[in-house]
DNA sequence: AGCTTATTCAACCAATCGGTTGACAACCAG
DNA sequence: CTGGTTGTCAACCGATTGGTTGAATAAGCT
């Protein structure tokens, strides 16, 4: 029992073979079979990827006759850019901040320019 | 390579201690016993989780006397959205793609409003 | 020199993972 | 009914993971 929803979808595309998976099926949808083909593992090991991707909400399958396509479920991406993005914007403004504190520090520098090293006008 | 990165990113992420290590980094750089101390874990498990997040480009660390503080490296996170971002295009083109074909077979059918099996010619 | 703090290394353990084989269910087609 | 497809379930296996404890390293503080 995989803890939250962001854990269960990050980690079905930690695996290679998943992100495979997951890009086939943007371009179509695909059985179980159709999936396997291109792998030298057995359709076993395809089927359970297949689930991994299904529990994280990646995927989804209707049934048709003895089939079982399988059809991407992009929106759960949304799920995983939200959270890359508000970390990356909070580091972002605190590298801003930085830059700004810096860019202060400098400047305060340069009214004082008595400071241990001489510094030439 | 590149492929084995992108693992190493999604595998790091997939663990919800090591999101939350990556939420505090984005607030401020940390040693690892000031990350250490929210978590009902040792240190040494941190440690290690500090190790997968370095690897993974997500960290890196400098050297502070004893300590060893802890950076966010943000611009890993872009090979994820680039992956990502990439088949969700796909995904949502092809999504129009159907649209589009559907909104002509409806139009067809509206022509035709026989159809189906009583096929007169 | 010794003591304290900060961090990692090493060995171990239980749980999970990705894979296998073999059996079985469900569904067409003859 | 008998096969042939398509897919899943169950049990097993070796490797990895996340955690532990205990010892080792590294640097600062007396």
């Amino acid at each position: 029992m995989n803890d939250d929803r962001l854990s269960q979808v990050f980690s079905a595309l930690a695996d290679p073979t998943r992100r495979d998976i997951v890009a086939r099926l943007a371009v179509s949808d695909a059985t179980v079979n159709q999936l396997a083909e291109p792998y030298a593992v057995t359709v076993q090991a395809v089927s359970k990827h297949l689930k991994v991707l299904e529990d994280a909400g990646l995927v989804s399958r209707t049934r048709d006759a003895q089939r079982r396509p399988c059809h991407l479920e992009a929106e759960v991406f949304d799920l995983m850019t939200a959270w890359i993005e508000r970390y990356r914007r909070q580091a972002e403004e605190r590298f801003e901040r930085l830059d700004a504190l810096l860019d202060e520090m400098a400047a305060e520098e340069e009214d004082r320019p008595k400071s241990s090293r001489g510094r030439a006008s």
